[in-house]
DNA sequence: CGTCGGGCTAAGG
DNA sequence: CCTTAGCCCGACG
């Protein structure tokens, strides 16, 4: 009643991202039924992860093409295949390039995507991961950029020139005031109005809609 | 049974 | 108004 639509939570939402990148796309139920996430899921279908996910990875949009057209909606989203628990993340790069151009090593790809398919209107996007990955880490002395590297190429994917990025994006995080700076270290910036949320600990934080 | 793509619609901008 | 995001539905294996 109060809540028809069940917001995600940023808990939530790592929780999928990490079952993503364990399990691969599309082994919903699997993520699911894995003890380390079915606690935070557990109000959560399968079909409900493969909406999300969707959701979460909605990159047009853009300026002008807005095609509703109903002949050969391509999109994004090709082939389902059993790919390995490896890349996840990678294979929707990977179909990606598949719709733009013609087929390169991923390696090479991933990188460019990030690049070109990123620019500004998924700089929020970016920022989450990194103000998520930060939260995660919950280090009480804030964490330092190899760090925030390190945990964001293992948990989400490893562009290769991705260094520079995110110190352009911690840097804009700094300056809008979502993260604090600490001799070199970046931690989560207290919330303007209130504490912590309600029934929260300073684990889960806050933190929960920085969308805006 | 699970996954997938399309479509609907309540919220928020 | 328009975009967004959660949810539902039918199809397919």
């Amino acid at each position: 009643m109060g809540a028809r639509k069940q917001k995600w939570t940023s808990r939530e939402e790592a929780a999928l991202r990490a079952g993503i990148a364990k399990h691969g796309v599309g082994s919903w139920r699997v993520i699911l039924t894995d003890q380390e996430f079915s606690s935070i899921l557990s109000c959560r279908s399968n079909v409900d992860l493969k909406d999300k996910w969707r959701n979460m990875n909605v990159f047009s949009t853009e300026s002008g093409s807005m095609n509703k057209g109903r002949t050969a909606t391509k999109k994004n989203r090709a082939t389902p295949k059993r790919n390995d628990h490896s890349m996840a993340i990678s294979t929707v790069a990977s179909d990606v390039d598949d719709e733009i151009v013609d087929e390169q090593p991923i390696a090479s790809v991933s990188s460019e995507v990030w690049n070109v398919l990123i620019p500004k209107k998924s700089r929020s996007r970016l920022n989450n991961i990194i103000l998520e990955s930060v939260k995660n880490l919950n280090e009480p002395t804030g964490s330092h950029r190899t760090t925030i590297a390190n945990y964001i190429e293992e948990e989400y994917l490893p562009p290769g020139d991705f260094d520079h990025i995110l110190s352009a994006n911690l840097k804009d995080l700094t300056t809008s005031g979502e993260l604090i700076e600490v001799n070199r270290n970046y931690r989560i910036a207290p919330a303007p109005g209130s504490m912590y949320s309600e029934g929260r600990s300073p684990e889960t934080l806050l933190l929960e809609d920085i969308q805006g």
